[in-house]
DNA sequence: CGCGCTGTTGAAACTTGTCAAAGTTTGTGG
DNA sequence: CCACAAACTTTGACAAGTTTCAACAGCGCG
């Protein structure tokens, strides 16, 4: 929980009364001790990202390419902890992370918290705006990290000019939707066990498929965080992750997990209804 | 459970390799023992149509209404128990609710179910499969229904040319992605009796929203179904029924419900932790 | 009119949550 | 650079909530 005071409350009826607050003090620090950028841009570029095929880019022509660059105004930068929007805030743009690890998450009143999803390199934030013109959700760096930020009203006028990019970017919200399907069944039928197996094997294949190992890497969610997503108590996710070592299926060590035992993982898995 | 061995499961592995089967026995029976369709129209028409603000047709010109009339083709009726489509199978078309009650559910290979969602007049069914080209759920009717066929591409076309159309659309998958996370948190941090509150002041606000009684309804759904919904057991869901009902909160006689004290559910909601 | 599906209720078992204490890591300021 | 505090993690014992198993009742459909 820790900072929670900031952020704001979901209301369980439905009505999203809650007001917009002042934003984070824009800490747009010019490149402070800041990646050197490069001669190339400082402005966001598509056609030079290497995260094409999940991004909202793929498909598109030479000449399309360069509408979406210019689309794409600018970049963010996050610190540690920083939120990139908060619930109630009004809605304006979507955001695609380059670097870094996010996570969103819905708060009620009494202080209970839901994460909603973890998010890396390639993923779009800030879709849950949409609908009602405000975030419904806080997102919030859990690494330094930077996104596209994506003014929403005018990738709709893009998307009418060019095919492929509406087409993506229905395709990106579909899968979201798919993806919100897979974590109800998680939280509605399976067991803590299955549900940390789930998860790992999640995030092995992510990390997998942005190139990184699918056997070792480091989590940058606290345990009460992964237990909120998961519906379980952060104890739980601390037990079962010390069930799995004596287990021989994943060495564990704070934040950095190796899998040493895919396979009995899957098991898991496809094992027992509760 | 029942009819399970004909829908569609889920991996859980991501990878949708399961094989589209033949489809319904496409009933169209043309008006059997149906509802007069009086002279006006076969087709569907949007601009007749009562579900207006519901639906995609809000805010469009008498023109553009034409266009979208034009586009949604054929209605399709369904019968009880009847799938309008199954996991696997190939995505084609939007479906938007015009009558009855319907379920989504996703099922994985060991027999557990989630269902996903339950969706009356005027929701959109079906944006599950814009992102593979392929179904990822399955949506049942709980009682004899009839629903618009909206084909995909044309939408899409469509919208490309008539901005309001485009942003409606939008706010929909928005607002699917919204709910999900209410449901997301209702999953993962309430407990049985506020899951079973929530439950009810939610339908009760749909039937309100759709003119009827606010206190007093008929669930089309058994038990299991609810259960399955809320990630509780069944006899679960009979038991918190039970305890409402000698609370004085609701009267239950199977599946009508009637609401006496909705105060009282609503406090249930806003109460403690577990 | 009866069979089957659906719903209700009870008792026991099991999983997960709660509370508590102690260990570990991280970050900060002196 | 060290020391200390705060945040995070682990582990145990116990409590609570939910599921499981089982039996029975009721309604509805054929």
């Amino acid at each position: 929980m820790g900072k929670m005071p900031d952020r704001r409350v979901y209301r369980i009826d439905m009505d999203q009364s809650d007001k917009p607050t002042e934003r984070e003090s824009e800490t747009e620090l010019p490149n402070k001790s800041a990646v050197p950028i490069s001669l190339v841009t400082i402005k966001a570029a598509c056609s030079q990202c290497s995260l094409h095929e999940l991004c909202l880019s793929e498909g598109l022509s030479k000449e399309e390419l360069a509408k979406l660059d210019n689309l794409v105004g600018a970049r963010r930068k996050l610190k540690r902890q920083q939120n990139l929007y908060r619930a109630g805030e009004p809605f304006e743009a979507l955001y695609a992370v380059r670097t870094g690890f996010f996570k969103t998450d819905v708060l009620l009143e009494d202080g209970r918290e839901q994460v909603t999803g973890f998010q890396m390199a390639g993923e779009i934030l800030g879709m849950d705006g949409i609908g009602t013109e405000v975030h419904t959700c806080n997102a919030v760096a859990l690494e330094d990290g930077e996104v596209c930020v994506i003014p929403f009203a005018q990738l709709e006028m893009l998307s009418r000019e060019i095919q492929a990019l509406q087409h993506n970017f229905h395709k990106v919200m579909s899968r979201e939707l798919v993806r919100d399907q897979g974590l109800m069944m998680l939280l509605g039928t399976m067991r803590a066990e299955e549900r940390l197996a789930a998860f790992l094997l999640n995030m092995s294949q992510r990390f997998t498929s942005r190139g990184y190992s699918a056997a070792e890497f480091h989590l940058r969610m606290t345990r009460e965080e992964i237990g909120s997503y998961l519906g379980l108590k952060l104890e739980t996710v601390s037990r079962t992750f010390s069930r799995f070592q004596e287990e021989g299926f994943i060495a564990v060590q704070q934040k950095h997990i190796r899998i040493l035992d895919g396979g009995g993982l899957k098991k898991l898995l496809s094992h027992q209804p509760r």
